[in-house]
Parts: C-alpha cells; structure tokens; sequence
DNA sequence: TTGTAAGCGTTATCAA
DNA sequence: TTGATAACGCTTACAA
C-alpha cells in the first residue's frame, strides 16, 4: 500500500504537503513540487486511504441509502420504483465524487448504528421511516433526506411527489372517458401516507362528480383470489369499468388476473397506474398510468442533500414534484 | 460520540478492555467485568468507528458490488436481473456482518481505486468485466468473485448458469411444440460470453435437428425498427414461428413490438425469453423463459465470497447453476 | 485476566 | 510555502 509518508519520501519533502497537494489545496503549495509530486503519486499509483480520512477529519465521503426490510424473503430491490430511484440516485452520487453505501433496515437501531459506524456525510431514506423520524433527527445530526414521506414530523427534509393531484388526474381521466363506476386496488390505506394521498385525491373528484366509492370497490393488495375479486366486479347489475392502481406493479398483477379469468382490458375493465415505469409503455395493452419523473427524483434528492452537506444550518426543505398523465390504451372511451 | 475510551473510563478499566469485550473476545475477559462493560456501552449508545477499526486491523467488514456503468444516462439498476441480484446479494450480505458499497464502474482504474480506498474485504462484479480481469487480480490481493464471466483467464473465481443448457432447453421446447423456422433477438453476440452461449446451445440443438438459423433471423437488440423486423419475419412464405430472445427483458420488448404490429402471442409468433424474472409471469400471455434461480445465485456468491475471506489460498472456482424451462403460456402447439 | 505502548494513514493546528 | 506534532478511535503485540 502506498502512503502519503512513501511518496513524501520520495519526493524529498514532508507528508503533510503531500496530503495539501493530494486535496487540491492549491495556493498553498508552490506549482513546481505540486507538480513533481502529483507525477510521483501517479507512478507509485497511490490510492488515499479512506477510512484514514474519515477517522482524521471527523466525516466521509459516504452517502447511506437505507431501504426498508420488511422480512428476509422480500428482496426490497425487486421492486422497480425503489430500485430504479436506487439506481439513479446512485448515478448523482458518484457524479458528486461520493461513494454509495447500500443499507436494509428493519429496525431503528439499526438505521443509527449503520451511520454512525461509518460517519456518512448523509442519507437518504427509501421507503417508509416515518414513525422513527422524530428520533432519527435527534441522534442524527447528519442531513437527512427522507422520499415520499408524510411524516407529522414538521421540520423534515422531503422529496416527494404530488400524490393526491396523481389522484386526482386517475379520476378526471375516468371521468373524462365516462366511466362512472370505477374501483380501487391497493394496500391498507391507513398506515400509509403515499397511498393515502393517491386514493383521496381519487376520491375528491369523483364525489364532486357525485360518484361514491362504495366499501365493496376496495380492492386490498393482499388479497388471495385477485382474480375473483375482478370478475365480482365487473359483473352484477352495476359493473365496474376502471380500476385505479396504487402503483404500476400493481396494475401488472390486475393485467395478469383479468387475462387469466378473461377479462379484457381495457375492453371489460380498464386500468390506470401509478409510477410510470419503464415496463409500463411495453405491457399489452400499454398502461394508463399517472407519471412521476422518478430521475427527477434522484436527482433533486442528491442536489438537496449536497446542499445540507456544504452548508450548515440549512433549514427543512420540502420538495414536491409534480405529477402528469401518460395516456395510453388501458382505458376504454365509453 | 461514545469511544471505547469513554466506557472506559466510567466502567474504570483500559480501553483495551472494553475492546475485547465489544469484539466478543470471551474468554479473555472475566464475566463479571464483561457484563458490566456491555451494559454500560449499551447505555451510553456505543457504536464502534468502522473507520478506525479498519484503519488500526488493516481490513473492513466491507464488500463492494460494481456494476457496469454503460453511460450516464443508463440506469444500470432499471435492468431487472441486475438490481434481482443486487438486491438477493444485499440480502445476505447484511445476514453474514458485512456492509455493503455499491460502485458503479466505467473503467479499469475507477474499481480498483475505490477497492483500495475503503479496504474493502471482497468484490462482487455484476456484469462484463472480462477485459480487466487479469489485471483486477494483478492489483488487488482480496477476494474478487465474478458472475456470469467467460473471461479466457482460468483462475478466477465465478458464479455462472449453464447458459448453453439454457439456449439447448429453449430450442428442445420449439422442436417438441412443431417449430422449425425461428429466430434469435439479443445483443451482437461476438464479444458477450453469456449472449453467445445461450446462442451456441440454441442453434446446436436446431442444427441437430437439421435446421439451420440463416442470417436474417438474427435480430441485433440495436435495431431501429424491431415491429418491422418482427413483421417480416413472420411474413412470407416460409414465416417464422418462434423467437428466441437472450433476457426476458428482450422478451417484453418483442410482446410490446407485436402488439403494436398486430401480431398475436402465440398465434402469430410464439416466444421464449431467458431468466424467468418475476414480472414474467404477469405479462400477457405468461412467458414461457429459461429459469435461473437468481436467489441462489446471490446466496452462493456470498457464500464463495466468505468463504475466501475467511481462509486464505483458495483455489479458484466455478459455480455453475443450473437452469430449467418454465412453461406458461407464450409458445403455440404447432 | 488486564494493561501498556505503538502504530494504522490521514488531517488540523500551529510554528517557521 | 513548508514542516513538526498531535490527534482521530481502534487493534496488535507484548508485558504484567
């Protein structure tokens, strides 16, 4: 392992001007031995040693990315939101010059103790955090930026989404297309934020339409017969003609469903999503489905963090980025 | 921050104490004191400074992933195989103590740059790699384990699928449904072991058969206008019938293709992709893919990984997992 | 069973 | 413009 003290050595002068020169502290060491000592740092491939770093200077050049763990069966990276923000956030960072540290977390103690073991500089939350907020705060006085949270927790530094306008534009698109009974699927809304959102703005409007979401039009996301619950309905007297998805993975299951049981879409059930993946534009037929600009994301998640690195102090900062529709041919014009 | 030190000093006992003690040295300490010492670091919230361990033992319970960064406006994380892997690797990773880095890499000396700088304990390269691996060996004495490598250079250390089984079982299941004139959509397959191999498997099984693949039947995945070239294939007067694609991802491409053509699946054109990711079973019809258990592979990579952590001169080895055909619903009874 | 001393590679601070 | 010195928090090696 080569060192500053080896190349010092080598150059004839202290090691304290090698490190001066290694971080581009120019102005402070003379152009010639700068030069002469970049070029014999070169030859003996010297690579600075991070770890020393971090433990002289108090703080790293290491961003956390924490992803929620919800058991050790469930590969949090499957899902495609989460793992196509991961992948772009992943891209900013390096673009910054930081290193990525990826963490799953199923408790709070574990979230504190990834951080503070490697004093990152910050971290970003993916996921749902938001009951450990409050505490993650107090004993972390690092940035924090949280997604998509809907955290009481005022002073919180967020990126998110306009989850209930995403809502909304669902239902004016139903609407529009004269769909007047429509249904929901999605998890348990209560405990989660983002869903919440989504689901009252689709409600919002369809009650100004004088249309109700009836009890019997919630679809549960961990139901066990998908499929059955469509054909239910999508048949009787008054049948539904659109579903609203919480999210584009979602609407997948609701398209591989309605096939099984012969239900065409958007011909007996038409269909929009939330997310706008990629594979969305490639299903049969291509999906409705309320777009976030999930690089976007990224990429104001890594501006924001940069800034609470650089300057302290900043105060809490909340980022809601806008929503649109990406209108293709999951649902039918009635 | 809680330092060894400071426990130290309130349990009234050397720091060297409280080290072995927070490094489970049993034995060496007395149980009383050990106690005592555990619970007062539990009080005081200790969280030992990764940095300075791997600083002061010269190693890190730190594992690198690198990926292949193409350009910088691909998301190397929207491919589903890759952030699967990722996210199975992540998995265990966390199960084993070990924490996780994930590097994106554009070219030779960016890997082992930040392989030194943290004194990561091992690598896992996700991706094609094979240009650098001699030199990657050369450079950096910890353990590097590779997946999916073809590389020419015989000590290495990999994890890989029987990608020619792969293309023989697709091209078996052709032949048992009644297909005799089928295509093969994918990357150039010359520079790319993993491409080449489920092609070589692919048309051996077919040349045995007596059919040959000519020339026009390849499909290069940089094709401008992919629906046309699906069009013509399945035109004229001796139509293909089936089509071989490299990754499923390849798969859902062809499906989006067709549709927009007005090609049935399978009617028109039957399809079998390569990886059986999960959002195989959900598109319409269900894709009928060679499956690789990508769960295993993570798991028998951080087994591999550890286990050449954990003791010194391994031999070199190749893991070979196997894969299987699922059936669903993409390939037609001729 | 416990402690002392040195050192890991770097940066901060002060002095020259 | 440069250098000497003392940290940073921990582990290794050896001594008691």
């Amino acid at each position: 392992m080569v060192t500053l003290k080896d190349i010092a050595e080598k150059a004839g002068v202290s090691s304290m001007t090698v490190s001066r020169v290694m971080n581009g502290k120019t102005g402070t060491v003379s152009q010639q031995t700068s030069e002469r000592i970049k070029k014999i740092a070169q030859e003996m491939g010297y690579v600075p040693n991070s770890s020393a770093r971090a433990l002289a200077s108090r703080s790293s050049r290491l961003i956390a990315a924490l992803l929620q763990e919800y058991d050790e069966e469930r590969n949090p990276l499957e899902d495609s939101y989460t793992s196509c923000f991961l992948g772009e956030l992943a891209l900013q960072i390096k673009k910054e010059g930081y290193d990525l540290m990826l963490h799953y977390v199923k408790d709070y103690s574990e979230i504190t103790y990834s951080l503070k073991s490697w004093n990152v500089a910050g971290a970003v939350f993916i996921g749902m955090f938001d009951e450990s907020i409050r505490k993650l705060q107090e004993d972390n006085h690092i940035p924090l930026i949280f997604t998509d949270s809907y955290s009481s927790v005022r002073s919180i530094t967020n990126v998110g989404i306009d989850d209930y306008r995403g809502g909304e534009l669902a239902a004016e698109y139903f609407l529009k297309n004269g769909h007047r009974n429509v249904a929901f699927y999605g998890p348990e809304a209560l405990d989660n934020g983002v869903v919440m959102h989504r689901l009252r703005g689709f409600v919002s409007v369809l009650r100004k339409a004088g249309i109700s979401l009836p009890q019997e039009n919630f679809i549960n996301l961990g139901v066990k017969d998908l499929g059955g619950e469509l054909v239910r309905l999508c048949s009787g007297e008054n049948p539904v003609t659109g579903i609203f998805t919480t999210a584009d993975n979602c609407a997948y299951q609701v398209y591989s469903e309605a096939y099984r049981k012969g239900l065409r879409i958007p011909g007996d059930l038409s269909v929009i999503g939330f997310d706008d993946l990629s594979m969305s534009e490639l299903v049969t037929p291509p999906l409705t489905t309320v777009r976030q600009d999930i690089k976007k994301k990224a990429l104001v998640t890594c501006e924001l963090l940069m800034k609470n690195i650089n300057t302290a102090d900043r105060p809490a900062e909340n980022i809601v980025l806008n929503v649109s529709l990406s209108e293709r041919k999951s649902v039918q014009k009635l």
